[in-house]
DNA sequence: AATATATCATACTTGAATAGTATGATATAT
DNA sequence: ATATATCATACTATTCAAGTATGATATATT
């Protein structure tokens, strides 16, 4: 499955917003796009759409910066890749072949919608306080191994 | 879940050839074409890809044509649309956010690795046979309708 | 009030992928 | 021979992804 990259983006983001959210502060995209080392002017459009589809908010000015809209445990992956990719989340368009429509409405009834339904499921399951658990652990787990 | 016009091109057209080869018969390219009412050129090269990863084979000349390369039951749509998407069927690339390697790790664990796995497991399940099964009960009531 | 720090808005550029054409060669049943 | 088909390669046009560029606006700090 492809992710596009923007999405990856967004979703790598979303989770260090979630770290300093958790912790009651801001933080810039210069940042954010500094830890995780991408282009910063890309990651402002990328938050500009995370705005506009209401998972972040902002304040202007020396010590603004974003945070989530709401609590990490409330916002899913599938709210994030649906905001920032077209293939994965729009469906399947039907009538390519219009001169089937037995065809058509098999592979919509047996395949597209089932893939469409399964993809938003398994999605919408996965939160961004999950994935922050997780990353901590998991940084937990490699300061662990640098004491050894 | 954006599945590409060529992707819908050769499911169809699948199906139709596993129609013709379930009677015994090659069928040709602007056979099918005109039936879904696509491009026969384009259509063309799908079949050259269907070809060339074995899942057709063909005959030259007069009364030539194509035919499945084994039974419709052991096709699935994923052999199918794994040779003709990119998108579909590679793997998420990691190393975007090089910078940060616990987040990397995690998206890939927990999101990544299971979307392909559901997609691909899901795509494995539905076979050619089962599709040409559900297209011809679906002719068979639109004939029965037409007869009320 | 001036300045530095930040978001915000819009438009441009570049490269790759889709979708589809064009041309011609090769094989074979009749 | 000829018509019917596959086969091979190269071209074109449009769209989308990824990233730049420029400048405006808001605000905390001094």
């Amino acid at each position: 499955m492809k992710i596009s990259v923007k999405g990856r983006y967004a979703l790598a983001a979303m989770i260090q917003v979630a770290d300093w959210s958790a912790r009651g502060e801001n933080v810039s995209v210069n940042n954010i796009a500094d830890k995780l080392g991408i282009s910063k002017i890309y990651l402002e459009q990328v938050f500009g759409q995370l705005k506009k589809s209401e998972l972040l908010t902002s304040i202007k000015g020396p010590k603004g910066g974003y945070r989530l809209a709401r609590e990490a445990s409330g916002i899913t992956v599938w709210d994030i890749l649906s905001t920032i990719e077209q293939g994965l989340t729009e469906k399947t368009e039907e009538t390519v072949t219009s001169e089937s429509p037995e065809i058509e409405l098999v592979m919509r009834g047996s395949v597209y919608s089932p893939l469409d339904k399964e993809v938003r499921r398994l999605l919408t399951d996965i939160t961004v306080g999950d994935l922050l658990d997780e990353v901590r652990a998991q940084e937990e787990q490699n300061a662990f191994m640098l004491n050894m």
